[in-house]
DNA sequence: TTGACAGTTGAACATATATTCAACTATAAT
DNA sequence: ATTATAGTTGAATATATGTTCAACTGTCAA
């Protein structure tokens, strides 16, 4: 068992190592949801979003205000995040007000400002 | 001042908001370097990469097997990793092993699987 | 020296995605 | 009722990005 069981184009040099990680290694669905919601964070303007809201309630155009970015494309961003179940919104007269649903967004901002202050 | 002094396409409702959040955010390269890093987070061959290497360091053979995937595809996602302070190399003899060069993945892991928990 | 294999790399291709634009809904004010 | 504004939405466009392919380097073994 050292060639042609898998589809990949390479020998199992470790067999032992493979086959532990294998053991360990979660199910595709939950890569996919984790990538899923890293890749929500993997935007500068929803970054700033989330930032953004953390500080305050806001309704579209603060937000748009504050980034300096058009309310379509704004919408659009909070679109994405509501979706995601990272902010909620409620409406009020002719405004939504957006808030953080997410308790864990200032944590991962610590985390990930760590690693970059760690590779300056 | 509720009007035109913004390029975005709309009035500013709530000035004492955005002028505090305006006095908050940070400045646009720190989001940039974040977005950048929760970007390289979301991708499922780069998790599934990280969460190996979390358990094991590996050659690049036995992460193609492990991921079912070719050596090519593998060896430029790791250079993306590589490159970006996430995992570092050593080389012996042909081949080239790899190990995290961040302590903060698994922290990330386990607050994006806790996100994805709270959602279910 | 020759062949085999681990790994890298650049180009090409296919896909994903962020913003813009235009049209639309809903609410408030006159 | 009419007008203005907040916000949403789908289509289109431009850009970013992941994988494949082919060519390449470097190391080991015969």
């Amino acid at each position: 068992m050292s060639r042609n069981e898998f589809i990949c184009d390479c020998n199992i040099i470790h067999q032992e190592v493979v086959k532990d990680t294998l053991n360990k290694i979660p199910k595709d669905d939950i890569f996919f949801k984790l990538a899923e919601f890293f890749k929500i964070l993997g935007d500068t303007t929803r970054t700033k979003i989330l930032f953004a809201l953390d500080q305050n309630e806001m309704c579209v155009c603060d937000i748009a205000n504050v980034l300096n970015m058009s309310k379509s494309s704004i919408s659009h961003q909070l679109g994405t995040l509501r979706r995601s179940g990272i902010v909620k919104c409620r409406k009020q007269g002719k405004e939504v007000y957006y808030t953080l649903d997410d308790e864990h967004i200032k944590q991962l901002f610590e985390v990930g400002l760590e690693h970059i202050e760690h590779r300056i």
